[in-house]
DNA sequence: AAAATCGCGAAAGATTCTTGCGCGAAAGCC
DNA sequence: GGCTTTCGCGCAAGAATCTTTCGCGATTTT
């Protein structure tokens, strides 16, 4: 499995030109980073079997399918045993408003990124789901009220 | 420009397929949601043009890629006229540590979603970019332990 | 009931994907 | 130094896919 010393200037041109278009054809993207198609196919397949790039996904405009409410939730548990923490994280996976979460150190334990359909839907789920589930203490929400930057998780400064 | 209104269940279907794997090939993606390759490569050009479908984007490995540290910073302002959050929206567009950048409501007025390759280079950006720069009051970091859960945007409960 | 609208699916040509193979450059070894 | 091995590139060809065009049937409109 190749790590980060594997990497030349091309594959992270890839990395690069992926984030950016992650459907870009594989001509297009050969073009862009200057080598022909085939060992640039070679290249993708092998930073998609290490695991470097970690699947393809399509960006959703949620507003546009009627999830007008995008809100961040941090939460405190009382307890913080190892159980306890896969306990929780093992319940934001059966919550379908809560798209990613982390586990994080700090004032809170949890990070939640949720997405409802409407202010009413999202406050019953923090009351009713997310407040009364075991062990949590506190729960602290910051709505959204607009994306204000959007790239992909890494950046690449430097590394063409 | 289609409105949620005018998405049928095919098309729900092609929105969770392409939130899934983002590079499925348009017949691999017919078959899955049960028309031929024509009308749905049709369906998803006007899924795209309509805005539904933002982009496409390679998930990439950031541990993999050295940046060891991925931590959330929600920050509080002094001012929050419009001109000072735009201001600031703008300020976060040139720090390449920050990924994803959200104006929220609540106790803090930003969130932003940062990597870094070691704790050193994170800390000294809290301290002497994020910090010191205008009209900033409060700072808060949480450091992410580990990604719970990893879904899209969007939820497709019952969208089938 | 006739006409218009809409989306599906078959067919075909253009593009792209994918594999196999030969070549040259760089690294390792005698 | 010179030989061998290794590695990755790029050409070429067959397979798969993309993309457009066109006709059909179903639903809606008038």
């Amino acid at each position: 499995m190749p790590l980060k010393a594997d990497l030349d200037a091309i594959d992270w041109k890839i990395l690069r030109e992926l984030q950016n278009d992650g459907r870009m054809t594989n001509v297009e993207l050969s073009n862009r980073v200057g080598i022909s198609a085939p060992p640039c196919l070679r290249r993708v397949r092998r930073l998609e079997e290490a695991g470097i790039i970690r699947g393809y996904r399509a960006l959703l405009n949620a507003p546009a399918l009627g999830m007008d409410v995008v809100a961040f939730c941090l939460i405190g548990l009382h307890h913080q045993a190892d159980a306890e923490l896969k306990s929780f994280a093992e319940r934001t996976r059966g919550w379908p408003i809560v798209r990613d979460a982390w586990m994080v150190s700090g004032e809170s334990d949890f990070l939640l990124h949720c997405v409802a359909s409407d202010l009413g839907t999202f406050q019953t789920f923090v009351i009713e789901e997310l407040a009364s589930a075991p062990n949590v203490d506190t729960v602290r929400t910051a709505l959204t009220i607009r994306r204000v930057k959007d790239e992909g998780l890494v950046a690449f400064e430097g590394k063409s």
